[in-house]
DNA sequence: TGGCATAATGTTATATTATAACGTAACTTA
DNA sequence: TAAGTTACGTTATAATATAACATTATGCCA
């Protein structure tokens, strides 16, 4: 299944992830150096890490990750937390509520609300961009004001449910 | 802003909230014993703790107010957490996972995916449950096949927003 | 350039949330 | 009542997250 704008649902299909992988460090040094803010060493390693594959990984996972080169000392949790919670509030990485969980963004620079389908079989989560107008129309109307949604969906991707 | 069919947002609205508690556990009792499933002391004690608010609560808070009555002897967090994993299963209770806590589920009986509005300030949560077919159709057109949906939108009740 | 303010990182300890493992009690049904 | 099953109780520990404070790096201005 080919990706399109509608869907934008690369995770779930085969892709030269490599060059996923590129794009998406490249637009995130583009974003943080536009807008003057600093993606620091710490920050930079943390985002690799989670750009590695499609994925979410807990915190302590990233920890592990960073802690797995023998030759510099061992770091902790607040490492981790605070480069996330940069990473976080800049939107170059999304928290997958429902797996206490982190995954880069795939679409750095666009604001709307992000949706994810979370693969029960391969533990992929894909992004969606879409904006998600018909549930901001129910929010309006009962007066409620939208600060932040999560939108995650969990289930089986087309591949996996040909795997049965 | 009076209740209605459409957005049935009756936790930010004034109303009277003993009625809606009795009727939430009539409610529940009734589901329980017509799907021949059995609600508990243990169960129907979380279960009334849960529906004294419409604020989501996390499950030591549950395990503190268990524990509040000193003619019995204290329990330990599996209680919780088992009497909690029955609801859920049951759909008597939702898991609002951007809080890591639990709420009373608003309609019990209606299987439809359930979503969320969560207000920051008076921090109650209005539980909606229309059908996402938005959602849905997105992800069959990406032949995803939906498990579970968690739609947890945050942000300010119309009161709150008046409040300043 | 040196000194100051701020931001980022590092470190230690601890809080919060959740489950594993195993034993006991209660209910069900034959 | 015996056997099987379900629910409950208890202890210990795993997994996730943050508070508090010390140190280092960076940016800025005199
Ligand atoms: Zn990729
Ligand atoms: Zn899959
Ligand atoms: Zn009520
Ligand atoms: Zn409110």
């Amino acid at each position: 299944m080919p990706s399109n704008k509608t869907t934008q649902c690369l995770a779930f299909e085969h892709h030269d992830h490599q060059r996923c992988q590129s794009r998406l460090l490249s637009a995130a040094k583009q974003l943080c150096h536009s807008q003057n803010i600093r993606l620091t060493e710490r920050r930079e390693q943390v985002l690799q890490i989670l750009l590695q594959s499609h994925q979410p990984m807990g915190a302590y996972e990233i920890l592990g990750q960073l802690n797995q080169n023998p030759d510099v000392s061992m770091v902790a949790p607040p490492i981790v937390y605070r480069a996330l919670e940069f990473l976080l509030s800049v939107g170059l990485v999304h928290r997958i509520e429902c797996k206490n969980a982190f995954i880069g963004c795939a679409h750095p620079g666009h604001a709307s609300a992000a949706q994810f389908l979370i693969c029960k079989g391969c533990e992929k989560v894909a992004e969606l961009d879409n904006p998600t107008t018909s549930l901001q129309q129910e929010a309006s109307q009962v007066g409620f004001m939208i600060d932040h949604s999560v939108v995650e969906i969990t289930g089986l991707c087309a591949e996996c449910q040909a795997d049965g």
